[in-house]
DNA sequence: GCTATTCAATTAGCATGTGTATTATCTGCA
DNA sequence: TGCAGATAATACACATGCTAATTGAATAGC
């Protein structure tokens, strides 16, 4: 759909461009946001993501948080070194498997609960702002509907997705 | 709107922290399939970006690509760097301003034109599957009036951000 | 004309993501 | 029991974004 006709029409390829754009530019511009207002408290924005799922529950494991935040297991340890080196969360054992490891929060982290949660509603009342709830809740709602479209192509036959199109 | 009430319904926050992941998902996931389709062809998603910008028009300055793409003049002199060494763009020195740089397209660029715009074109198609036009046309609009609101905020009163909610 | 400022590009250093390879550990099946 | 394969974390190399600071060139104001 919407295929081969783009190649010619150059107005429908602008569409098709600033599609490809623009969800990169408001996820961009959401963590720019979110690291500006988060600068004071020392903490960045991907930082506040995973900590956000150790307040819902601690002492996850750090594959758990990967799948949490859809991000590998390479950046999840990167950024519990950075978190640990800065004394907000800690590494513990697991009792019964010795491949993996806990993370905790320390209180200073706990302390900071409402900043982050703050902050959090602030950027989602800037971004929403002028917009009916029912219109924020459709677009999630479609959003949600990409996400699901986008992890079953990847998920699947990413590799193949010969018929996809 | 809906600030102060989420921080104590355990379910109105599981949303907004789902609202704040779901754009970064989404983003990341589309690169993440653009990637891997263009890996074969020997570029990324975000050189596409920039060389889709090209083929549009070519010869552009570096802070034009800039404003483009909404990233900064770092970011593009980097990528630029990368381009210029795999011989997809060149860059010249403008003729009348000696502190500018037009980067313009080389032929092995030029020739991938279809590619570059089917793969998009096929990274839309799968992330918008199963969803009328009207629903796509109306998650691009609300993604622009959500891009428009962070525009405004970041490009005017970020700094102090007081009165925004 | 000369100085101060602005502007385009780059360098340096960092955070966050990727993929691949490695290590250590656990688990399942013959 | 024991070995093959899965699993959890990490090391390494890289791409892409950021900010801050620098360089060199253009421009505005006295």
């Amino acid at each position: 759909m919407a295929h081969t006709a783009v190649l010619d029409a150059t107005e429908d390829r602008r569409v098709e461009n600033e599609a490809g754009l623009i969800f990169q530019h408001v996820a961009r511009q959401r963590i720019k946001m979110l690291d500006t207002l988060l600068a004071p408290h020392g903490l960045t924005s991907a930082q506040v993501y995973l900590l956000n799922w150790l307040l819902r529950e601690d002492g996850r494991t750090q594959i758990e948080l990967a799948r949490l935040l859809k991000i590998g297991t390479v950046a999840v340890s990167g950024m519990v070194d950075r978190l640990e080196a800065a004394d907000w969360v800690e590494r513990r054992a697991d009792s019964t498997d010795r491949r993996s490891k806990r993370v905790f929060l320390k209180p200073s982290a706990m302390s900071k609960k409402h900043v982050l949660s703050e902050t959090a509603a602030q950027v989602n009342a800037i971004s929403f702002q002028g917009m009916r709830q029912d219109e924020v809740d459709q677009l999630l709602s479609l959003m949600r509907r990409v996400r699901g479209n986008l992890n079953e192509a990847l998920d699947g036959d990413m590799p193949s997705l010969g018929g996809a199109v």
